[in-house]
DNA sequence: CAGCTTTTTTAGACTTATCTAAAGTTATTT
DNA sequence: AAATAACTTTAGATAAGTCTAAAAAAGCTG
């Protein structure tokens, strides 16, 4: 029971539950996976069945502890796949998800272990999201949306919320990187868009970027 | 046409047909990939409708233009994995067929062509299999079983013929390893065994063994 | 709160890859 | 060359994962 199917569902339920806190609803699910809600039920049975989730009809669903030992394991094994994808050949961070996205399913604690010692045990993934480790645990970072900020505060780049091609490119564009320092020196009212210093320069980031973009305050 | 399932097919297809120099039998496909040849007859016909086996009832099989050049790209893509998995992550070359058999699913030119640089541009796998260029030229090397060497005469091993884990096992247990000197200093009529000199030391190495284990002779 | 809308589930069907059993084809042997 | 053996194909069934259409449940709304 650990199909590439199966661990499709269980990531989409795993990040669906972060987001809703709530029970995760059938049409949810169906949208994230691009399939029907009827085939999405048929597939909650069966998920129940193997306790990967808790389910009651029309009650939306969670994930039970093996369900969410299995989402993190494969999200440990996608992020550390991103980060040998930029940091050893040399991708740009915009271009990994999909190939991650294959990798992911590939069956062996082996394998996996011993890549993230060949890249330096990393916390991060190349998005600035918390590796989970061997034993399923999962940072929680302090860390805020941009638009947390204050006029005249201060922030570290620490990760995006959105990681689709278009806004890591955008990003790529405005030369903004994990890491850099963001000093916001306006907010305007009018559009809650913010103008923000980085590297010296004045740029003017709009609420959506600012929603999806972290930074770090304190140090 | 080109599922897990369909590259598996065309993999032992030329596998097979590197063996036996005849159409593939529908029998030995069947062996090879542990399914029954009811199932096999049904997807050879399909393989056919694809244009990927030149395909006759009862006349056995072989790949067309289009089906050799995927069967050389799956062994281009698994052959750098186990490079990767041997130089960089440290495996040892008994262990790396089962991995490779996952990876090299993974649908990516770009991706297998940065990991070939990043490799250095091996010619090699870690049994000493020649790796497909992006081009699907595959080079033939100039080997010969260790069968092949009479008295006194002196190889070079390039390469196994078995890779399997049993075979590799004992070859570590032995001390052998690509690139190795052997010098022929006997043969016994009796069982086609041959006493070797290796490192100084001699041993004697079965038939079996030294029908599996090539060498190259010249230089 | 009764009716309408949305969501979810059920029912029945399709596709891919597999199987067993039976029938058909080719090869071997006497 | 007829009988037998081996191999291959066809036929019908099964399981996983998907779909559409229709029924059932839950949630809004006036």
């Amino acid at each position: 029971m650990a199909s590439f199917t199966v661990e499709n569902y269980i990531k989409a339920i795993y990040r669906l539950s972060q987001k809703d806190a709530e029970g995760v609803s059938t049409n949810a699910i169906a949208e994230a996976l691009g399939t029907k809600a009827a085939t999405v039920s048929d597939m909650l049975k069966k998920l129940s069945q193997h306790k990967l989730i808790h389910y009651k009809k029309y009650q939306g669903t969670t994930l039970t502890k093996n369900g969410r030992d299995m989402a993190l394991n494969i999200i440990r094994k996608h992020r550390l796949w991103e980060v040998f994808l930029v940091d050893k050949l040399e991708f740009r961070w915009d271009e990994v998800h999909d190939i991650a996205e294959e990798l992911e399913h590939i069956d062996s604690d082996e394998l996996i272990n011993r890549l993230e010692d060949f890249l330096g045990r990393p916390k991060f993934d190349p998005h600035g999201d918390p590796i989970p480790t061997r034993e399923g645990q999962i940072e929680r970072r302090e860390q805020v949306p941009l638009t947390e900020l204050k006029t005249n505060e201060t922030g570290y780049v620490t990760g995006v919320k959105d990681s689709s091609k278009e806004f890591l490119q955008y990003l790529d564009a405005q030369g903004i990187e994990l890491g850099n320092k963001l000093e916001v020196t306006d907010i305007f009212d009018y559009d809650k868009s913010r103008t923000v210093k980085h590297q010296g320069k004045l740029v003017t980031l709009s609420q959506q970027v600012c929603k999806n973009l972290f930074v770090r305050t304190e140090s």
